[in-house]
DNA sequence: GAATAGATCCGC
DNA sequence: CGGATCTATTCA
């Protein structure tokens, strides 16, 4: 069950967004398996926080991919996200569900980091090399996601680049 | 400085 | 459908 490297998340956005359906997610003393994702790519993508540019908030996702991008939305809600692609190209996929092994299911980005505890001390980690914090492959899984049934729609909780089928989630067979 | 919109969630 | 609650960004 290996780490997830840089190589996996330096791929297309869309590609990472999808496999990572069915990858681990290792936090602290929690493990979970990701159900749900979305791609925020570029700053064409009107949806991205890096639309409007580089700023200090969004200066994670020009960065290195396999960082961890985290910030608080509505005053109230963490989200996270794992940057993707090459250096200076500004995209993330957005972890929107886990099923932990308890079978719970946190199905929401702000339900999911409030219960896991994943705030913006979490912000800027290299998942790559942390070892509380990373996503790794299923033994069941390796080979990617040909036996994983997944749906495309757009993005939740957007008012811009709705247009896009960026989100991906797991459904069962 | 002040205003406002925002990748959410819960309860009515 | 509205309120909670705070920050990054925009506007004056």
């Amino acid at each position: 069950m290996p780490k997830l490297n840089r190589k996996f998340f330096e791929n297309n956005t869309l590609t990472v967004a999808k496999e990572l359906l069915g990858k681990t997610l290792v936090f602290n003393n929690y493990q979970g398996i990701v159900t749900e994702t979305e791609a925020y790519i570029g700053e064409n993508d009107p949806a991205c926080h890096a639309a409007k540019g580089r700023t200090k908030r969004t200066e994670v996702m020009y960065g290195k991919a396999g960082f961890s991008y985290v910030y608080l939305i509505y005053g109230m809600y963490y989200c996270f996200n794992i940057v993707t692609e090459q250096q200076d190209f500004p995209a993330a996929v957005l972890i929107r569900g886990v099923k932990l092994k308890s079978e719970q299911h946190l199905d929401g980005p702000g339900k999911l980091c409030k219960h896991l505890g994943i705030t913006t001390e979490h912000n800027k980690i290299d998942l790559t090399k942390s070892i509380y914090f990373y996503i790794k492959d299923n033994n069941k899984n390796q080979t990617h996601n040909k036996s994983l049934n997944f749906i495309q729609t757009p993005r939740i909780g957007i008012k811009v680049g709705i247009e896009q089928l960026w989100r991906f989630k797991l459904v069962k067979p």
